[in-house]
Parts: C-alpha cells; structure tokens; sequence
DNA sequence: GGAGACCTTTGATTTTGATCAAGTTGCCGA
DNA sequence: TCGGCAACTTGATCAAAATCAAAGGTCTCC
C-alpha cells in the first residue's frame, strides 16, 4: 500500500481526472477514475475502510445489494452453493477490482476474503447518485461487467471441457497474470486460495487438485515450496499445459 | 412474427416511450426500448433483417465487434473452442434478447444460429453515437451484460458441480424458461439444440446426454417424442432433479 | 418406395477423477 | 521443544462418464 502524503492528496484533488481515492488513499482502477475531485470528496465522506481477514464474508447472499466495494489489496472470491452443500467459486476479484451489482437487488452470491484483503466500501444510494449525475461511472461499470463477462465465459470453457492437469494449470496461470497486475505476469507468488478454494474454483475435490499439482511439480513445469509458494520457470510451458494456445 | 401496419406503426412512433423497433417490426426487449422516436427512427435507417440458418455464423470470432443486433426470432449460440477442436457453448440467446460486445473491439466468441433465426442488426458505429447522446441506452446495456454475467455464473456452478443428470435437467429447465419468455415456463417445447450441442453446452459427450435424456424418460421426469419434442409433467420435479431448490 | 446421410440410441469397455483411508508436514501455542 | 491440529499428500479402490462400436430412426433426394 503507497502512502499518500496531505500534499500529494491535494495535487491530486487539483488534477483534472484524480486516478486516486481519497477515502482508499490508494491509487487503484476501481471506481474513482472517472470522477471529478468534487465527487470523489463527496463519495469519501461517505466511504469505510476496512480490513477483511480470510474466509470472512465481505457480503454475503444477497446483501451485497447493500454496498459497493473498491478492493485495495487482497483476492474475494465469489462463490455460489447448492442446496447440498457443494461449492462452486464462479469468480476471483483482485485489487483494483470493484465489487458490487450494480442496478441489482438480489444476487445469490457470497464475497468472502480469500486472504488479508483491504477493502473501501460505498452505501450503494451514493452510488447510484453518482451514477445519474456522471455518466463516465456508468460507462465505467459497465467495461467491469463485460469485464467479468468475458472471464467468466473462459472460465466455463476450463470448467467443462478441460482435464484435472489442464484446469490446475488454467488456475496457476490466472493467478500469475493477476495477482500483481500492476507488474504483469508473476513468475514466482503466493496462492492467495487453499487447496479446498482451488477445487471449488476448478470443479475438482481437494485430492485430485493435490495430485495435480504434484505431477506438475515432478513435469518441472513449477517449482514449489511449503505448498503456497510457486514458481513458473518457463510461462510458455505452463501455458501449453493449460491449453492456452 | 407479428405484422405491423403502417398506422401502427405511426402509433408507435408518436408514443412517448416506443416499444416497437420500426426497422424490425418487432416488439422486443432489445435496444430499442430506451430511444425516443427520432432516435428509433435513425437507427431503423442503419439497420438490416435478416434470416439465419442453424448452423449458420451470426458473427465470428473477433468478429462480433462489426455489429450488434436484436435477436427477433430464434436461438443463438455462443461458443468457444480449444485449439485442439473441444468445443463450449458459453451462452444462448433466445429472442428478444440483444447482442454484441458493447466497447470491446476483440472478442474470442463465435456465434451462430441454433434453429432459423431471425436478427435486425446495427453497425457498432450507429450505436456507439446513440449510446453517447442517450444516457438511457448505456444503462440498458449495461443491465443486459449483468444479466448475462449472472446466468454465466449459474451456469458456472452447473459446469463445475453437477451430475450428468443434474446437468441435463437444468438444461431442460432453461430451455423451459427461455423457449418462449412472453408466456412463462414452457411445459412443451421443441429443443432448439441438437444432442452434439446440449453435450458442448453441458461439458459431456453425445452419448451421456443421450442415456442421461434416456433416464428421464424413464423416470417419468419428461415425455418425448421425436427426439427434439419434450413435455415435462411436473416443472416441481425437473426442477428437483436438475438440484435447484 | 428405396438409398444414403445424419442424428440418435444402446451396449461393452476403459479411463478419469471421486471416494475412502492413512500418513505427512507445517504451524501455533503451551 | 513438544503436542495438537489443520492443511496437504499419497495410496487403494470405486464409480461416473468417456470412449469405442454397432445398431436404429428419420429425413431428403432420387
């Protein structure tokens, strides 16, 4: 997290496009981008700031409705259960993700942190205010949501057509490429999931995820220590593996 | 398909909130929706009907970028494949919905008609004008992409943790929803997908669909005849069997 | 009405990943 | 430093779905 001097919030609110949040005091690609320094006061006053810990639930089933959320650093995963119990988690978001739905009031998803996430939430009236006052936000959310749209439609192509080997190695890849976007793609990181999230993301029970990740290890496809820490020697290789042409 | 005659359609375009596109002389929940009359009239101008065959591209991969379009009639399916040829169907889109990848110049879908399906499409340029002068139009599209990116989510947890029976009886279920959305859920429909694309829309194979559509026969979940032509006797129990609550 | 193509169903067998069941490892606090 | 616990790994077995193979159906075009 980068320190934003009283100085340095000024220039910013001075700009004519402030790329970062007042509130958040964190530059990041959530919503404020497209605000005036008028508005992004106004939404500051109005925003918290908080620090989620893992498997805590930042919204839970349909109460996301209640507010909208810049994520500063961290990984949410977004997740949805059958009446039985089974888990599917149908999206990651990373910092500088925006959560929320907009111009939607029920949504049977669960947010919960997958590991030390830092939040900075808006009532959603604040929002919707803005949006009918700027159009720039509108047109913004909306990018995010065809955003989300396109990742989760690659997404259900991992999900059926692809095997056990082919799923883990899509799962390292997407995590390479955003866990640090602001550096590109990672060839050494932390998993910010267990095991468990991994096969709820990948559709696969904890065992076959293990297994998997062992074969690759053996392959030399990655390197890996104390079953968190991964490195990719060649981004190529893994690619390949996972079927990304 | 519905006729519209000429003093119908003056009717229409003297209402305040015009519900009929002039250009498709269709009522549909498509674009035109939000657009005031001279705007409806603008983009009746731009915009060409046609009929698509099944099996035929509405627009290809990369490609969609061209245009957008209301679905009038019909099915569409959208698809990816792996470069090995595995194939997934990621989306349908029944009539009336709308299509195109609103700000997204690339796009890895292809998409192509299910049955004989009838489309008035836009070039991308006409709606990018209207979307800038109506505010309305973006959020229109907006709300679309959510919805889109919420059944993709469903359909997330279908892929990922359901059984081949599970699988089948969901797919049953939208088609039930979906086939005609003016007169509720469908309790006899003809399937707008043949097996090879309810497997590539379910992540199995033709056969498992087959005996998994067999099954259901059996157990009195379903009637058939002619292999596309269903009936469901109780809507309460496919929904049970496809493990929605 | 019949030949051929294509779609669908059914059957036998194989394979992948799930399930059941121990072990390891690593981490945290006493 | 030592338990104790949770997360992870590994092995043996099982089951669901894939694959391989062969018939039926249905439709179109002669």
């Amino acid at each position: 997290m980068q320190i934003v001097t009283e100085q340095r919030r000024k220039d910013i609110h001075n700009s004519d496009i402030p790329s970062v949040c007042a509130a958040c005091e964190a530059r990041h690609g959530g919503v404020c981008g497209t605000l005036t320094s008028d508005q992004l006061l106004d939404l500051s006053r109005h925003s918290t700031r908080r620090r989620v810990e893992p498997g805590r639930e930042v919204v839970g089933q349909g109460e996301m409705t209640d507010s909208y959320a810049n994520i500063i650093s961290g990984v949410v995963k977004l997740s949805k259960v059958l009446s039985d119990g089974r888990q599917q988690i149908v999206g990651l978001q990373f910092a500088p993700d925006f959560m929320g739905r907009p111009f939607t009031r029920e949504s049977a998803l669960t947010a919960e942190a997958a590991i030390d996430t830092d939040i900075c939430s808006f009532p959603r009236n604040v929002i919707e205010r803005l949006v009918s006052e700027a159009p720039g936000l509108e047109h913004r959310l909306h990018e995010q949501a065809l955003k989300e749209l396109d990742e989760a439609r690659d997404w259900m192509l991992t999900l059926g057509r692809k095997t056990a080997q082919e799923k883990v190695a899509s799962f390292l890849y997407i995590i390479a490429t955003h866990i640090d976007p602001e550096n590109g793609t990672a060839t050494e990181f932390d998993l910010p999931l267990s095991r468990a999230d991994i096969a709820d993301y990948l559709g696969l029970t904890i065992e076959t995820v293990s297994r998997q990740v062992t074969k690759l290890r053996k392959d030399n496809v990655i390197r890996i220590e104390n079953s968190r820490r991964v490195t990719v020697p060649s981004m190529d290789r893994l690619m390949h593996v996972a079927g990304i042409d």
